[in-house]
RNA sequence: GGUCGGAUGGCCGAGUGGCUAGGCACAGGUCUGCAAAACCUUUUACAGCGGUUCGAAUCCGCUUCCGACCUCCA
């Protein structure tokens, strides 16, 4: 493919990506709910909407992307008392439910710099924008889609399908969802107050106890989890706008909610492209609390954790993530996890290697090809798995090169590192990690491998092997190399 | 129960009718005082049964198993 297609769950078809105005992107991601340390499962939406992002820099758009932070509980299904998730943790740890949004959002962007991925052009807060969503709200009643009843709002699913597809994204029949809704043991706070059991709420009614409450139209309450999506992707972006974005486990009720919202407020479809990404699995079982393999962010990239062998570094995690297609679920487990580790080693090399090859007159290899192959994985549908396959034989041909067993022309050499630094860092995202030495262990570790090079030109190897053996326990791993020694902490 | 999506070699993971995915591991080799590292080469596959076809991992049907969602979710 020569131009960029993308999977769209509203039509299930890839489609050929088309902006509404010219050379400029506008995306929205829905973000985090920052009320815990984020998990695994939260790193692979900011990876893959990331490396979207950085392809459509790359084409020369100029992308605004918004990425929300929800920062207004919703209501906890699975407890019984229905409370607000952020007051619930609040009380747990005697803070602030502000303080624990903030505490877990500046851990969630951490995280999200560490693996390099580029800060969104807009981060607004469900919290800034109550008047925003009271104001959407109040435009929904107006067109009839919503009703008001003992302070609280809902939006009349049944009134909205006589006229449009309100299970659409999700491929749902409104009969089935009917069929079904209620009849589970899961009991809702105000679930009596519906017209209808599939309806959700736009504002709910606080009680004295919830300390996150505002002052509306119906008195105190606050948003209902889908309207802050509705009314920031509008504010920021407009009324419609190229890409939506989120995990699969938001196209049911989530994204159906924001769909039906705006369109009962502007009359169509917010965005064009609706993206999902698949989830996460951990040894081939999804990750739960009561299965007890949920693995926070920073237990990954410190190893600190029963399921870990090892530590995993934030780049080892983001080229992890990358070498599945991002609709299909990602198996976590320590040997993929460490295949990745060494995969992208040696991809590191080579890129460093490409920098210094020599060239020949002739050359053995199409480098052009597997540029051309590059892209036309990225325009399918951003298939970055066979990008990076293709990216894997730059390095065999960089490598054979260098051994001299293989000869490159000039214009060879420069498509090579054109494909290192294009695809492989601006594209990807994926940057060599600076190691965590500093100047002083530097100093001494070139010491020590100056002396353990005098050894063994004194053919004193009882005393070079002793060097060696000795900082290998302490961790280091020493290289020889045809250029000497080099050394890593393992 | 309803809806949707899966099952690929030891592990991860692309591929949608004929042509090598790729990474890691394993094995062989190069290099090397030795070892490691690095590099090169390389074997094993398409859940089961049936059908369509000259030809099926790919299309169709059935079966088995797995997962997600069904008003907390990334």
């Amino acid at each position: 493919m020569t131009t960029l297609h993308l999977y769209n769950t509203y039509s299930r078809k890839t489609e050929e990506f088309r902006s509404i105005h010219d050379k400029i992107v506008g995306l929205y991601v829905c973000g985090p709910t920052v009320y815990g340390p984020p998990h695994l499962g939260h790193v692979r939406g900011p990876v893959v909407f990331d490396v979207l992002r950085r392809y459509f820099l790359h084409l020369g758009y100029k992308v605004r992307h918004v990425r929300n932070i929800t920062d207004v509980g919703h209501i906890v299904g699975d407890a019984d008392d229905g409370e607000d998730k952020l007051q619930k943790q609040a009380a747990l740890e005697q803070i602030q439910p502000m303080e624990v949004a903030q505490i877990y959002t500046l851990s969630y962007n951490e995280m999200i710099r560490q693996m390099n991925v580029l800060p969104p052009s807009i981060e607004p807060l469900a919290s800034g924008h109550i008047i925003e969503q009271i104001e959407m709200i109040e435009s929904i009643i107006k067109a009839g889609f919503a009703y008001e009843v003992h302070g609280s709002v809902y939006f009349d699913v049944i009134g909205y399908s006589k006229n449009h597809e309100y299970g659409k994204l999700s491929g749902r029949v409104l009969d089935d969802l009917m069929a079904g809704a209620g009849n589970e043991s899961r009991e809702l706070e105000g679930q009596d107050e519906k017209r209808n059991a599939n309806d959700f709420a736009l504002w709910k009614k606080a009680t004295p106890e919830h300390i996150m409450q505002w002052s509306s139209p119906w008195g105190k309450g606050y948003p209902g989890w889908h309207i802050e999506c509705s009314a920031m992707s509008r504010k920021y972006l407009g009324d419609t706008f190229d890409i939506h974005g989120g995990g699969m486990d938001l196209l049911f009720p989530h994204h159906t909610g924001e769909i039906a919202q705006s369109t009962a407020c502007t009359g169509h479809n917010p965005a064009n492209y609706w993206m999902h990404h698949n989830m996460i699995t951990i040894n081939g079982q999804k990750m739960a609390k009561s299965l007890n393999n949920g693995i926070q962010v920073t237990e990954l990239f410190s190893g600190n954790h029963p399921l870990l062998e090892q530590a995993y570094s934030p780049m080892t995690l983001r080229f992890f993530i990358l070498m599945a297609h991002y609709r299909g679920t990602l198996d976590f487990s320590n040997e993929a996890l460490k295949a990745a580790e060494k995969g992208l080693q040696r991809l590191f090399n080579a890129a460093e290697l490409a920098k210094n090859l020599v060239a020949s007159d002739s050359s053995d290899f199409d480098i052009k090809s597997i540029e051309t192959s590059i892209y036309a994985s990225l325009n399918d549908d951003l298939n970055t798995p066979q990008a990076i396959a293709q990216l894997f034989e730059a390095a065999r041909i960089t490598n054979v090169v260098n051994d001299g067993k293989g000869k490159i022309n000039a214009e060879g050499i420069q498509l090579l590192q054109h494909i290192f630094s294009e695809i492989l860092t601006n594209i990807l995202g994926i940057i060599p990690e600076s190691n965590t030495s500093n100047n002083a262990l530097d100093g001494v570790m070139q010491m020590l491998l100056n002396m353990r090079k005098q050894a063994k030109e004194e053919k004193n190897y009882a005393l070079s092997d002793q060097i060696r053996n000795q900082l290998s326990e302490l961790g280091f791993e020493i290289k020889d190399g045809k250029d000497g020694s080099s050394w890593s902490l393992v």
